[in-house]
RNA sequence: UCCGGCGUAGCUCAAUGGCAGAGCGGGUGACUGUUAAUCACUAGGUUGUAGGUUCGAAUCCUACCGCCGGAGCCA
């Protein structure tokens, strides 16, 4: 057998016999021809069968080869321009290695439901690798982020012994007859990383029983947190928006072609440049207002409120100090205005919504504990989290980048299920 | 949980009260350059489930089940 090279690589093989490992796209023939196209992970190749050129039961194989088997083919690479990627083979020999029975996704247009059940075998196709490529990029240039600025990587426990904020949107488990809980967010944890070692990320899983039925949930879904001491939300703002920046940027250098299959508008990523519009939450609530959105001031934002206002922009745009009360219990309020939380959340272009939501953490033991008890949480269970404030406080800020979200909105999909390799949502725990 | 839509061949859909169909996929055959190849032939059905109206129901009515979209929910 000749080398086994990978797709990718076949233009450095011209007029050289090679051997291709892999599975078969799609097939198309006529007459004495067989045109195979073969498809390795790495790209897709057309290998052409002249019945001339091969033994008969060479040219059977080829004949009988279904939808999706898994063979050796082995030929000489020649340049063709008729041909998607610029080259194929001319075959010379072929091993079947298996015969795969009749594939249930056929060349035709095929619902969501039916492909999600179907998730397994949908991965194999080219627009799904183009996403599942981006999403690598993306998590690949966010970990280089934080790593090239000395941040370290301190993941948290996905098995919790408390819920934050009562139960009901988290998914309980039994732990040797104790309760716990799937993490929701590793941020606790990442606040006593980073009294530990200044700059810190963790990157995991997150989990959310919440019975949302749209285009922006799932159930698990993966979030990477920095939490960075003596960090301010001034601060704070200016590292997200460096860093979605840089995330941009690297796909955009990166996985080029994969935006191209996946028909992306490039135009409106190269947009992206980090300073971002950065604005009060009082200015959010008048762009609502100048565009006849009924909202009561004080309240969080709907879907359609963050599409409007994000529409504003050409760029992700910052919205920071919401009302304390829609926000969570560690947020540090505003010296200016204690109405107010050192918040902000991140809202994508193109009415993607919210990608980022991060703050300014509480850091004074006394105001931290009157609002455990404010919010009627066990005070035993946070003795931890409060210890954090009696060793050593400093002023400290964080954020929470959702993956499937900025994959969505950089991608351009219009569902977030499609960003994740095996979703899990709504009546969705299957395959 | 609420509102709306949908459920017919393996898949995507048509048939709106009167014979249950097409394309793709499968099978058989033809073709030396196909690009979701094409062409011919062929197999494939408890019309989501249960009940009701009617001479007659895929079609109308009721309930249930499932799916989709949205709302609510969403540190």
């Amino acid at each position: 057998m000749s080398q086994i090279i990978k797709i990718k690589d076949v233009a450095q093989y011209l007029d050289q016999e090679v051997t291709f490992q892999g599975w078969l796209y799609n097939k198309r023939s006529s007459g004495k021809l067989r045109f195979l196209l073969v498809r390795d992970g790495s790209e897709t190749i057309q290998c052409v069968v002249f019945k001339g050129d091969v033994p008969e039961e060479i040219f059977d194989d080829a004949t009988k080869l279904t939808q999706e088997s898994a063979l050796r083919i082995t030929g000489v690479i020649a340049k063709d321009e008729r041909s998607a990627l610029g080259y194929e083979m001319q075959v010379k020999g072929l091993e079947i290695v298996s015969l795969a029975d009749e594939y249930p996704i056929t060349k035709k247009e095929h619902g969501t439901d039916f492909l999600m059940d179907h998730r397994h075998l949908w991965l194999r196709s080219s627009r799904q690798h183009a996403i599942i490529r981006i999403r690598h990029e993306i998590i690949r240039s966010a970990r280089e982020f934080f790593d090239d600025r000395g941040f370290t990587l301190v993941d948290t426990p996905i098995f919790t012994p408390n819920a934050a904020e009562g139960t009901t949107n988290l998914f309980e488990t039994d732990y040797f007859d104790e309760k716990a809980y799937l993490a929701q967010s590793g941020q606790l944890y990442g606040e006593a990383a980073a009294m530990a070692f200044g700059d810190i990320y963790c990157f995991g899983p997150t989990f959310r029983a919440e019975k949302s039925k749209t285009r922006r949930h799932l159930t698990e879904f993966w979030m990477i947190e920095p939490e960075m001491a003596f960090c301010d939300l001034e601060k704070d703002m200016q590292v997200a928006e460096e860093f979605i920046t840089h995330i941009v940027k690297s796909v955009l250098k990166n996985r080029r072609n994969e935006l191209v299959i996946l028909e992306r508008d490039i135009e409106k990523l190269e947009k992206i440049e980090a300073p971002f519009p950065k604005i009060h939450y009082d200015d959010a609530v008048e762009i609502l207002k100048k565009n006849n959105i009924d909202f009561e001031y004080g309240g969080d934002f709907g879907g359609t409120d963050e599409t409007v206002i994000s529409e504003q922009f050409d760029r992700p745009v910052i919205v920071h100090r919401y009302p304390a009360a829609v926000k969570a219990f560690y947020m540090k309020r505003d010296d200016k205005n204690p109405d107010l939380a050192l918040a902000m959340d991140m809202l994508a272009p193109e009415g993607y919504g919210e990608i980022i939501g991060g703050s300014q953490r509480e850091d004074d033991h006394q105001v931290l504990l009157d609002r455990v008890k404010e919010h009627n949480l066990p005070e035993k269970a946070f003795a931890w989290y409060l210890d954090i404030r009696k060793y050593g406080s400093v002023p400290h800020a964080g954020f929470g980048l959702g993956i499937e979200r900025t994959v969505s909105w950089i991608c351009g999909l219009n569902h977030v299920r499609e960003t994740i390799p095996f979703p899990r949502f709504m009546n969705r725990l299957y395959p």
